[in-house]
RNA sequence: GGGCGGUUAGCUCAGUUGGUUAGAGCAUUGCGUUGACAUCGCAAAGGUCGUACGUUCGAGCCGUAUACCGCCCA
C-alpha cells in the first residue's frame, strides 16, 4: 500500500463495482418495512453546487445506514425541469447568440431546451455518481417524464372538478423580463430607497384639492377612484363627489372604504385597481372599473394616454415633470420601501390584474396543518414547525399559470366556436357542448412547483396502481434545505394528502445553507462558489462528504472553507495509514482471529468497551438525524482512541522481542473492521477500499460478504462495556500524559530516558502490567510503583503530578544531565557576552549616539540591559 | 409591523431531556522525522458560555428583560 491515500485510484473502481452488483436496488420484501427517500430533484440549470453535495451526503448516509441494517432501502433520484429557472438559462444562451425565443419560435425553442436538458441531466447524474450516491438509477425520474406528467394532468383535472382550481382575474406578479406571472413565493422583496410623491388631485367641481401620496406616480394614469375612510370626518362631505384626474382629464369618483388608514398620509389614497392588490380589492367592493396600463414588456399601453409606448421608468419621470408643470406636485419625500423582484432574473416586478389559473389553497392547507400538529409528520429541527404552521395558516391562493414555453402545458382546452372551457387529462377531439373540432389548448404552462408538489407519489407511479407505490409510499424522509420548505415541502404535504389520502413522508429533515468562508451565500455572480467536482478531483469524494457533514447541525447554516476540506482529506489519510499499519502487522502464516474472552488484556477490553459505547452513540445520533454528531463520534473513536492509544499499546505486544505476549491482532483487526463499517455511510469509498484490502489478507471466514456496503451495520454489544477496564486504561493514559507533560515542561531531550515513581493506590495491581507500555510511550525507565500516596513532595527535587487515580513523581536529577546542561549554558553565556561587548562599544560611539534616531538608541540600551540580566541568571544556575 | 434563529477559545462551530474540571477542527507557541501516518506525533497557551435579573442544591442549557447580528413573512 502506498504511503498516502489517493482517492483517484479507488473511487471509480468501487462505484462501478457497486453498480455491477446492483446493490442500489432495493428488494421488495412484504415482511419488512422499507426505508424510502425521494431525492429533491436538482434543477436542470447547470452544475451541482455545495448544497447538492450536502443533500447527497446526508441522504446517502441515511440510505447506506438503513441498507446496512437490512431494511429494503430505496433512494430514488430525479431531476427537475425547473420551468422558469431553466428557461432563463437557455434564454441567456440565446441572447449570447444574438437571438431570442420569440425569434426562433416555440418549437425550435423547445428543441433547444431539450438539448440543454439532456446534456444537463447526464452531467448531474455523473456528478452524483462521483459523490458516491447509492441511489437506484433504474428508477430515476424527470419531472417531464410521461409518468410525472400524467400525475400533473390528473391532479389538475381532479382539483378543477372539485372546484379547487379556478380561472379568474386577480392581481398577479408580472415579471417583464421573463414575460410571465410569478407566484408570491417567487418574488423576493428588497428594501429600496425610493420617493413618496405627494400629488394634488383637483375636485371636479372646482371646490379644492385632495392630496394623495404614491411611490409609483406613473400608476395615476390608471386611477379609477380616490378612496377615503367613511368614518374620516375630514372627508365625510366629499364622498360621492368626483375628482378630475390630471393629465388624463378623466372624472373619477371619491369613494368611502374602511380599508383606508386615516392616519396614513393625508388619509386619502389614489386607487389603481389594475396595479395594486389593495386597490384591486377596493375596486371589487366599490364596483370600480379596471384600467390596465402596461404591455407585457412593461412599456405603457394605449390606456396610458400621452405616455403610450414609454418605458415604465421613463413614464414615471414624465408624469412627475408634468404634474410639477401643472402645479400639482406638492412635495417629494425620501421613502424606503420593500419592492418585489423576480427571484430568477432580479427584474422589478409589476403587480397587474390578469386572468390566470389559481389553486384554492385553504381547503388543501387544512389537512396539511392537521398532520403536522398531530405529529403524523414530524419536522426537524422542531422550530420549523412553527414557521410551517404560520405559513399554512395564512395561506393565499396560488397562481399556477406561467406564460413560459418550457414546462407542463396546462390541460385546459378552449372551444373556438362556443368558448367552452374543457379541462381534461387527455386532449378532447370535439367540444362536448357544441361538437366543434376547433379546440385549442391553453398556451401557458404550470408553475414548476406544481409538479414538484407531486414528487413523492408521482415518482413511485401514481396515479397508476404500481407495486412501487404500494410498497414504498408513504416514504420515510424528505430531506432538503430549509429555504424550500414552502416551495415544495408544504405543497408536497398538501398535494400528497389530497391525491393519496396519506402523508407523503413521516419526517421532514431540513438542513441549512452552505455559505462561503465569510458566511455569504454562494452565487455565481459573486464568484464565491466552491465547485464540488473540483474538490473531489483534488481531495476525493469522501473528504468532501466529511467536510459538509461534520459539524453540521440540523437546520443550521455552515461555512465552507479549504481548512474544513483539508480536515476531511487528513482523516481519510489517517484511516488509510492506520489500516496500512494493521495490514503490515498480519503475519504470513495462518492466524486465529477469533476474539477469545479469556485471552483479552485490559487494553483489549478497553477498546472493545469504547467501541461499544461509540456504536451506541452513533445509533442514537443517526436515529435522531444528528449526522454531524454521529460522524464526530466515529472520528473521535478512530483517531483519538484507536489510533492514538490502542495501536500504540498494541505495538508493545507486537514487538517480536515480546514473545510471550498475547497477540493483539484479533482485537486490532476486529475493531478496525467494525469501525470501517461504522464509518461507511459517511465515507463510502475509502472505507470500501480499506475494508477490501484488509479482508483480502484475512482467513476464509472473512470472505463471505463481498462488499462493505452490504455488510451488517455494527450493533453495540452491551456486554462489552467494561468500566473497570476503562478506568485502568484511562489511568495509564493519564500517567503517560503526566510524564510527557513533565518532560516537555522541563525541556527534556526526547531521546533521554528519565525515571519516575507511580503511586497508584488501589489500581496499582491493575496498572503494574502496563509498566512496559508506559515506559515505551513516555520514554521512562526505571519506573517504580509504590504504595500509598505522596507526602511532603519537595518541588525543588521532584516534579509531581497529581492525577485522578495516581500520583506521578519524577526526580529532577533524572531529567537533566548536569554536565551537558552546563555545557549548553556556558555556550549561551559566551554568546551573550559577545553581544554585550558589541553593544557596549556601540553605545560608547559618539557618532552612533548623535546620529542614530533616538528610538534606535533606546532600543539598543534596552537590549544591553536585557542581555546582562540574562547572563547573570544563567551564571546563577550553574553556580 | 409579525415571527424565527444566533451570540460559547484568535477563527469556524459542537454541546437535545440542567449534574463533577465546558469540547472539536483550524490557527498560535515549544519540541520532535532511521518501521502506519509531517495529509503526522508529543505538549502548551487560550473561555466570567452577549448582558442583567430570576427559578434551582446546582444553569452554557430553563424563565423574564435587554443589546447586537442574521433570516423568513407582511
Amino acid at each position: 500500500m502506498p504511503k498516502t491515500y489517493d482517492p483517484k485510484t479507488v473511487e471509480d473502481k468501487w462505484y462501478k463495482f457497486w453498480l455491477e452488483k446492483d446493490y442500489f436496488k432495493p428488494v421488495i420484501n412484504a415482511k419488512k418495512k422499507p426505508f424510502t427517500i425521494i431525492m429533491p430533484p436538482p434543477n436542470v440549470t447547470g452544475d451541482l453546487h455545495m448544497g447538492h453535495a450536502l443533500t447527497a451526503a446526508v441522504e446517502d448516509a441515511m440510505t447506506r445506514w438503513h441498507r446496512m441494517q437490512g431494511d429494503p432501502t430505496l433512494w430514488l433520484p430525479g431531476v427537475d425541469h425547473a420551468s422558469i429557472a431553466a428557461q432563463v438559462v437557455v434564454e441567456r444562451l440565446l441572447a449570447k447568440e444574438g437571438t431570442t425565443r420569440y425569434k426562433i419560435g416555440r418549437e425550435k425553442f423547445l428543441e433547444r431546451m431539450w438539448e440543454w436538458t439532456n446534456q444537463c441531466r447526464s452531467n448531474i447524474g455523473m456528478q452524483h455518481r462521483r459523490l458516491g450516491t447509492s441511489c437506484d438509477w433504474s428508477r430515476e425520474k424527470f419531472t417531464l417524464d410521461p409518468g410525472p406528467s400524467l400525475a400533473v394532468r390528473t391532479t389538475f383535472v381532479n382539483l378543477y372538478n372539485k372546484g379547487l382550481i379556478y380561472r379568474g382575474e386577480r392581481i398577479i406578479n408580472w415579471c417583464p423580463r421573463c414575460s410571465t406571472t410569478l407566484s408570491d413565493l417567487e418574488v423576493d422583496h428588497k428594501d429600496l430607497h425610493g420617493h413618496l410623491w405627494h400629488l394634488k388631485y383637483p375636485l371636479a367641481d372646482g371646490g379644492g384639492f385632495l392630496i394623495v401620496a404614491t411611490t409609483r406616480p406613473e400608476t395615476m394614469l390608471g386611477d379609477t377612484a380616490v378612496a377615503v375612510n367613511p368614518e374620516d370626518e375630514r372627508y365625510i362631505n366629499i364622498i360621492g363627489k368626483e375628482i378630475m384626474l390630471p393629465i388624463m382629464n378623466r372624472r373619477i369618483p371619491i369613494v368611502g372604504d374602511a380599508i383606508v388608514d386615516k392616519a396614513f398620509g393625508t388619509g386619502a389614497v389614489k386607487v389603481t385597481p389594475s396595479h395594486d392588490p389593495v386597490d384591486f380589492e377596493i375596486a371589487q367592493r366599490q364596483k370600480l372599473p379596471l384600467i390596465n396600463l402596461l404591455n407585457k414588456d412593461a412599456t405603457m399601453n394605449e390606456n396610458a394616454g400621452p405616455c403610450k409606448g414609454m418605458d415604465r421608468f421613463a413614464c414615471r419621470k414624465w408624469v412627475v415633470e408634468e404634474m410639477e408643470r401643472l402645479g400639482l406636485l406638492v412635495k417629494i419625500e425620501d421613502y424606503s420601501h420593500a419592492v418585489g423582484h423576480c427571484q430568477r432574473c432580479a427584474t422589478l416586478i409589476e403587480p397587474m390584474a390578469s386572468t390566470q389559473w389559481f389553486v384554492r389553497m385553504e381547503p388543501l392547507a387544512k389537512p396539511a396543518i392537521e398532520v403536522v400538529k398531530t405529529g403524523k409528520i414530524q419536522i426537524l429541527p422542531d422550530h420549523f414547525t412553527k414557521v410551517y404552521l404560520n405559513w399554512m395558516e395564512n395561506i393565499r391562493d396560488w397562481c399556477v399559470s406561467r406564460q413560459l414555453w418550457w414546462g407542463q402545458r396546462i390541460p385546459a382546452y378552449y372551444c373556438q366556436e362556443c368558448g367552452e372551457t374543457i379541462v381534461a387529462v387527455d386532449a378532447p377531439k370535439t367540444c362536448p357542448k357544441c361538437n366543434s373540432t376547433k379546440i385549442e389548448q391553453d398556451t401557458d404552462v404550470l408553475d414548476t412547483w406544481f409538479s414538484s408538489g407531486l414528487w413523492p407519489h408521482s415518482t413511485l407511479g401514481w396515479p397508476e396502481d404500481t407495486a412501487d407505490f404500494r410498497y414504498f409510499y408513504p416514504t420515510t424522509v424528505m430531506e432538503t434545505g430549509y429555504d424550500i420548505l414552502f416551495f415544495w415541502v408544504s405543497r408536497m404535504i398538501m398535494l400528497g394528502i389530497e391525491n393519496t389520502g396519506e402523508v407523503p413522508f413521516k419526517y421532514v429533515y431540513l438542513h441549512g445553507l452552505i455559505r462561503d468562508e465569510k458566511g455569504e451565500k454562494m452565487s455565481k455572480t459573486k464568484g464565491n462558489v466552491v465547485d464540488p467536482l473540483k474538490v473531489i478531483d483534488q481531495i476525493g469524494a469522501d473528504a468532501l462528504r466529511y467536510a459538509v457533514v461534520s459539524g453540521n447541525a440540523p437546520g443550521n447554516d455552515s461555512k465552507m472553507s479549504p481548512i474544513k476540506l483539508e480536515a476531511g482529506r487528513n482523516f481519510a489519510n489517517k484511516l488509510w495509514n492506520a489500516t496500512r499499519f494493521v495490514i503490515k502487522s498480519i503475519p504470513n502464516e495462518k492466524i486465529d482471529l477469533k476474539i477469545r474472552q479469556e485471552l483479552l488484556t485490559v487494553e483489549d477490553r478497553w477498546i472493545l468497551s469504547r467501541l461499544s459505547r461509540t456504536e451506541t452513540t452513533v445509533d442514537k445520533m443517526m436515529s435522531d438525524f444528528q449526522f454531524g454528531e454521529a460522524l464526530s463520534a466515529i472520528y473521535d473513536f478512530l483517531w483519538n482512541e484507536y489510533c492514538d492509544w490502542y495501536i500504540e499499546l498494541a505495538k508493545v505486544r507486537l514487538n517480536p522481542e515480546n514473545k510471550e505476549a498475547v497477540s493483539p491482532l484479533p482485537v486490532l483487526i476486529n475493531v478496525l473492521e467494525t469501525a470501517l463499517r461504522l464509518l461507511h455511510p459517511f465515507m463510502p469509498f475509502v472505507t470500501e477500499e480499506l475494508w477490501q484490502n484488509l479482508k483480502s489478507r484475512l482467513p476464509a471466514e472473512w470472505q463471505k460478504t463481498e462488499s462493505i456496503m452490504i455488510a451488517k451495520y455494527p450493533q453495540a454489544d452491551k456486554d462489552a462495556v467494561d468500566t473497570g477496564a476503562e478506568n485502568i486504561i484511562e489511568s495509564v493514559i493519564d500517567i503517560t500524559r503526566a510524564i510527557r507533560n513533565i518532560r516537555a515542561e522541563n525541556k527534556v531531550d526526547p531521546t533521554k530516558w528519565i525515571a519516575a515513581d507511580i503511586y497508584s493506590g488501589k489500581l496499582a495491581a491493575a496498572i503494574i502490567p502496563y509498566a512496559s507500555a508506559i515506559q515505551s510511550l513516555a520514554k521512562v525507565k526505571p519506573l517504580e510503583f509504590k504504595d500509598g500516596r505522596v507526602t511532603g513532595a519537595q518541588s525543588e527535587k521532584f516534579a509531581v503530578a497529581v492525577l485522578k487515580e495516581a500520583d506521578v513523581i519524577v526526580p529532577m536529577a533524572s531529567m537533566i544531565d548536569l554536565a551537558v546542561e552546563r555545557e549548553k549554558i556556558l555556550k549561551e553565556i559566551a554568546q551573550i557576552d559577545a553581544d554585550v561587548a558589541r553593544l557596549e562599544i556601540r553605545l560608547q560611539d559618539e557618532a552612533f549616539l548623535s546620529k542614530a534616531p533616538a528610538p534606535v538608541v533606546a532600543k539598543e540600551k534596552e537590549r544591553l540591559v536585557e542581555r546582562k540580566e540574562r547572563a547573570a541568571r544563567l551564571r546563577q544556575q550553574i553556580g
